[in-house]
Parts: C-alpha cells; structure tokens; sequence
DNA sequence: GCTGAGGCTGATAACGCTATCATGTTGCGT
DNA sequence: ACGCAACATGATAGCGTTATCAGCCTCAGC
C-alpha cells in the first residue's frame, strides 16, 4: 500500500521523472521504459497516492454532502441519486449528517471543507444562515434553500404541490382541511404551508386554527397530528407536509381509532416505500427523490466544469398520486 | 479559502516556521508572536489544508464505507450508526455504493483505497472474494463475511434470528413453512437458510421444495415469493429472510389475494419503520441495525488505534417481535 | 566577564505527486 | 561532416503541511 513511484521507479530501473511520466501518460517515455515501469508498477501493486495529487492538482474529485440524516429515506434516496451521477465522473462522495441542528451543520461544513471537497451539496437545516456556506467550492442547495444565500438550488414545486393536494380535497367536499406541518424555518415546509394557505383562501376555506406546526421528526409529527385531530373540532381531513408528519398523523389516527378515509382523509407530501403496503393505501403528492439527487449533481457538475453565470434555482415537479386515503377511491 | 501558512505568518510579521508552530501548537512561541499570529490567522479566515496535513502525517481521518445501496433502510440505519460513532472521533465518511455486485464493488474500493482512507467497512456483495479487500488499511466487515477473508466482522446471529422465526411458526401448529431467501452467496442470507433448515430438520418438518431463492431487490423477492406462493399445495407459513423478501412476498400475497394470517402467516428478517404501519402488523426477527454500524465504528476505532491480536468476529443478538403477521394474536 | 541553559526564531527537509526544463542522444537531410 | 529536429531522460521546483535543527539572544550563576 505504500509502494510510491519512487520505488516502482527503482525497481524498473529508470528515474523518478521517467516513472511519473509513463504513469501519469505525459512527455516522452520510449517503449523499452514504458513496459518496464508498468510491469514494475503492476507487480509492487502500485496505487497513485490521490492525497499527493489532489495537493498539487488541487482538486480532491471528492464532493461533500450535508444532510439531515442520511437514516430518513427521503435523504437517502436523494445521496442515492447525487452519487449515482458522481460516481461516474469519478467523484467520491463524503457524507455528514447534520441532525437538522445549524450547530452541527457548521461543524459539517468545517470537516468538509478542510477536506477540500471540489464542491459541495447541502440540505440546509432549519435556522441555518448564509454565512455558514459563504466562501468555499461550489456549492448547490437541495429541498431548501436559505435566504439571501446566493448559490443554484434544486427543490420542486412545493407550493404548486401543497395546492394540490388542497384542491384535490376541497374536490371531495371537505370544508375543514388541517395540515401538519414542519418547521416553517424550512424553506421547502413554508413553501408547502404557503401553497396549502393560498389554496384554501381561493377557495373561502382558510384557518389558520387547523394548522399544527412539528419538528423533524416522526415523534414530533405525532405530536403535532394529536394536537389537531384531538380536538372536538377537528378537521376533516389532513395534508400532512413530509412523511415524518405522515407518519406520526397515522399514528395519531389509529390512537384516535379514526377510521382513514372515513373519518379522516389524508393525503401526504412524498412518497414511500410503504405507502402502497398499508390500508387503505396513502394518497400523496409524490416528488421525484432520486432525480432530485441527480439533478443536484449536474448542477454541481456543472460548475465544477466552469460553468459560470447568475445562480439558478431549479424547480421539479411533483405529482398528486390518488390511491385510497383521500378517499376518492373504494 | 486558499489561505495558508505562509500567507498568515506575512501578515503577522513572522516567519512560516513560528506561524506553523503557533497553529500547530508545538514548539516555542513568545507570547506576543502567538497573539499576532492568532489574530492573522482569525482575520484571514484559515482553515488548515487537511489535504497537505493528510499528505504529511499519513492520515486522513476518513474512513470509507461500502455498502450495496445507501437507499436501502438497512444500510442507511448501519451508515448512521457507523458515523455517529466516528464522527465523534473527527473522521468523515467517504460513502461507495457497490449495489450487490462485485465488480462495482472492487471499483468503489479502489476509489476509497486511492484517497487513503485510514480505515475502511465493508457490506461484502454476493460473489465477492478476498483478494478484494486484501492489503490496505485496517478493514470491518458487516452484515457479511467473506469466506477467509481474516478481518474483523460484525453480525447479528443469523441462525438463531431464523430459528427463532421457525420455532414460533411451529409453535402455533404450522407444519408447511416456506423461505424466501436471498442469494446464499452472501453470508447472512446463508446462515438464516441454514438456521431455518436446521430448525425445521429438529421438528421433522423440513422440505427443501419450500424455499425459494431470489436476489438482492424488491422485484426478486416478489418473484420468489410468487414461484412459492403459487403453487397449489403452497405452504401455510412463510419466513421471508429480508426486507426486500419481506415486501415482495406481501405484494405477493395481496396478488394472490392470501390474507394474513388466516390463509398464510407470516415472519420476516429486520424490522422497519412500516411494520407497525400495516394490517396486520408484522412479525418480525428484529436486528438492532444502528448498533450493528455503530460496533463497527467501534471496532474499526479500536484497529486504528493500534489494537493488535486475531481478527474478531462479534455476534449481536436478534429478537423476534411478535405481532399479527403470524397469527399469535389477533 | 565568561559560561551555559533556556527561550525564540528562521531555515530546511520531508510527504508523494505533477509538470517543466535542461541535457543528452539519435537519425535524417544536405 | 554538420545542423536540426524529434525522442528520451534525469534533475528539480513546487503543492501546504509537520517537525526538526542550528543559531541567536538574554539572563542567571560563578
């Protein structure tokens, strides 16, 4: 594992510089030194040593990624996709988690950048302010993006997608529509919240008393979806904004014994797995997880190649999947 | 971001020797050079080169992890346990997704090999082979062993886990009791095959036309589910050996419209977030998966600071969860 | 006043690579 | 025979750290 050039050149018998140019594939190197050095390199097991060459190429080919946790699926599906397009460019990603907490977010950001990824890839968490990602490789926002924070973003249409959701209910006949939502310090939350706000006043159906705000989590989601469907005056249906709110409402739901879609109906913001497995099956506004990995990685790719220009927020679509919990279907 | 020690120790007037020794904290400093340098330092915004650092004290303070796809619940639960546990120490992890195929897999170690990560852990794909992994730095194996690879390994107790499953479905009267299993190429998947043999061979129940073999995705595990669970005289009990096996076969079942537990019961390998979720809920051998990356970290930790000795294997207990899957309770 | 021990500093050598430059060495045309 | 390309090769200068070493200054001790 420690065999350098040096010793491949050694052991072919020609100089340092003659070795690095045949490995490297540069210069002059006559046919006779360019067999032995590879046959030397070959039988040592030489392996370039990329610390040494990322220091004088100044390019690592790594890429850092920032987010939440990468233990939520939502996450992993987008890594998933961000190093499926890096990968084959040869990068290599480096993953830090940050628990959505801006603290553990900076300590992120510091380990990665004293790494000296060639760029960077972040899930800003809640709170999180611009000078925590000023001045450092490229850099593209994903899902959210901070304010005043001058740099490409990938996210979809939240707020077209909370609309739809909305519409889709108010279409069934329900008057009292709540939503459990996530922090709104999260852009993508309060882009949903939004959308969900102004599609009910287009309709004369708002209020703001059947909205209930979580944290990022499922036990929090659970929290907030008690707090809403315990009351006498609960609403009659939910748009919950992410599936740590989906899933805590459910729970919530069967705590309540409400029957979905019965006494409840429920229509949720992402898609998963399960989503078809339960009973009745979950109608959602679906978002394209693994694209949105990829498309953060041509972005980045992009910039890494030189692409210069104004930063550009890209949006995707989402698409509302009817299945049996709006109950819009038997 | 390309400030260096040279740079800082200009601005503070002294030479880069005296500025490296107040940053690197070693050495002699008067007391007016260290506050001038601190200052410089501050004002420019420093951040220490990792990669020259790397180059220099011949560690990275990363470590690579290869793992067959980070989607997957099980390897993203394993990846977060395994970075908690590191992070803590001041590495990062370099992630490599090998999806369960050797050559992918011999690539993505290559990668992490040439950025000279200290230490690596590795879920071993189907059909790998030692040379794979032989001469590097110190390496974990997880979920998986490969067959004479001498290197420290991190398990749940395969056989017990199935055996498990297997006396709780004969104990509730099931003589008929089926395994979707994945590829007996990895490890795990062959060691809860042989525990569920064995179980069966103690009651006299077993019948090597019940299992089914499929591959490491959702849509294999639905085949083999179906090939099983199609047939006229098919099992009344099935085990399925992993989540995607578990998920296929409930698509399965719902196809051929069997209900659980009534017309078929069943018991799967790992617990996930859905199995509460659905109705009936499943019954399930549960592995602690964030415990299962965290004891890698641990063990990888305790290689990198010098621990000698034999490599180690450590077997971490399964637990069977009873719900309604398997007909125990209604 | 001279010596030696600290305190403090700058020069300098790695680490393993990329890339250029100067120095040869051929072979060909004239 | 001479010159000039093109081919080959070794020496060498970084990249930004860590870490050692020699040298200088100051001051206590005799």
């Amino acid at each position: 594992m420690a065999v350098t050039v040096r010793e491949v050149a050694r052991d072919a018998g020609v100089s340092q510089a003659t070795a690095a140019r045949v490995l490297g594939q540069y210069g002059y190197a006559s046919m006779d030194a360019r067999r032995r050095v590879r046959e030397s390199a070959a039988r040592l097991g030489y392996t370039p040593n990329g610390v040494a060459r990322a220091l004088v190429s100044r390019s690592t080919n790594t890429v850092g990624l920032v987010v939440g946790d990468i233990d939520n699926p939502f996450f992993a599906a987008v890594a998933r996709g961000l190093s499926d397009v890096l990968e084959t460019e040869g990068y290599t990603v480096l993953l830090a988690n940050a628990d959505e907490d801006p603290v553990r977010e900076r300590r992120a950001m510091h380990a990665l950048r004293s790494r000296r990824v060639d760029g960077l890839v972040v899930v800003p968490a809640p709170g999180a302010t611009v000078d925590a990602f000023r001045g450092g490789p490229p850099l593209v926002q994903l899902d959210r993006a901070v304010r005043g924070l001058d740099a490409d973003a990938v996210m979809v249409r939240n707020a077209a997608g909370a609309a739809a959701a909305v519409h889709h209910l108010v279409g069934l006949g329900h008057t009292r529509i709540g939503m459990v939502s996530d922090a709104p310090s999260i852009s993508s939350s309060a882009e949903r919240l939004d959308g969900y706000r102004r599609a009910l006043r287009e309709h004369g159906l708002f209020d703001e008393s059947l909205v209930s705000i979580g944290g990022s989590s499922q036990a929090e989601g659970h929290r907030a979806a008690l707090a809403l469907l315990g009351r006498r005056d609960r609403p009659s249906a939910i748009f919950t904004a992410n599936n740590f709110m989906t899933h805590g409402a459910l729970l919530a739901a069967r705590e309540l014994q409400l029957r979905i879609p019965a006494d409840l109906a429920l229509v949720g913001f992402d898609d998963l797995d399960w989503t078809t497995l339960i009973d009745p099956p979950l109608t959602v506004v679906s978002q394209p997880v693994a694209e949105l990995g990829r498309t953060a990685g041509e972005r980045l790719l992009a910039r890494l190649g030189g692409e210069g220009g104004p930063s550009r927020r890209i949006r995707l679509e989402t698409r509302l999947v009817v299945r049996g919990s709006c109950g819009a279907v038997a």
